[in-house]
DNA sequence: AACAAATATCTTGTATACATGATATTAATA
DNA sequence: TATTAATATCATGTATACAAGATATTTGTT
């Protein structure tokens, strides 16, 4: 490998780069970051989930998410509330009203995103960097 | 966008993820980690780079690489010498010995991970993501 | 019931990455 | 030449990401 740029650790590692610019500038006029974007997506599909629900699900470790939920929860989008069930060791993360009302313009700007790549790229090329890419995430693939 | 998967600044950040850990692995017995790999393979191409060349050529902004050429200069990969024209704002980043030593053995195990990245995946299917990533990650698409 | 194992959250320290800005130095210009 | 603009580095604060570990709580086992 002569170039560095086809050390496929460095050429991912751009390429997500300059993707996480495109979407932290869609979502920046809400005060919201692409990974609080996923969490709060996570809640939209099923609120009142776990910390640890919440990185299994979007593969965030613990540490991680107790920033991402500070966050939240700094911002009013989300609250943090005892489990109904009564275990103890949990705190359930649920939206807000406000961070209910995100969800339309937050999807749609996300959703804009995805439709502005996949015409750069092409409908066919685009494809298969979404499989490829699919593919290479897996966990423990 | 129903799965947060299908949403591109998720799934490359995801896939990025995996492969910076992959990538962290192979390096670790080295004590280098993937983006200091970058600035060495730079530096092995053509020593004495400034840091505004380093940023330049790999796209990293000028208070990331004071703190990367910090910790390469902190594990004596590197050391920080002054320009020999006389301008005194630039400081030059020049190899060790030791620095220079870990050209062959960083090199062969990111070729590894290229090759296994690439046999997972299909040689046809890799070249098409290569060139897909390529795409998206050109600054200023 | 008592104890060990597992679970959930949080803390701390390190490494990028970016925005913003401070400082020093050099280059360009009026 | 005096001033301004540009450049190079570094500092500071915020946001992930991960390793390692501390604490509290629950579960499983004997």
């Amino acid at each position: 490998m002569d170039r560095i740029e086809d050390c496929i650790s460095f050429l991912i590692g751009k390429a997500a780069q300059q993707i996480a610019r495109r979407a932290r500038d869609k979502l920046a006029p809400f005060g919201v970051t692409p990974v609080q974007y996923a969490v709060l997506h996570a809640l939209w599909q099923q609120d009142g989930q776990s910390g640890s629900e919440l990185g299994a699900r979007l593969a965030i470790d613990s540490a991680t998410i107790t920033g991402i939920v500070d966050r939240l929860e700094a911002a009013k989008l989300i609250a943090r509330r005892p489990d109904q069930a009564g275990d103890r060791r949990i705190n359930r993360a649920v939206l807000t009203e406000h961070g209910r009302s995100l969800q339309a313009p937050l999807d749609r700007a996300m959703n804009e995103l995805n439709r502005e790549v996949s015409a750069e790229l092409g409908q066919n090329d685009a494809r298969l960097l979404w499989a490829g890419l699919h593919r290479l995430g897996r966990v423990g693939a």
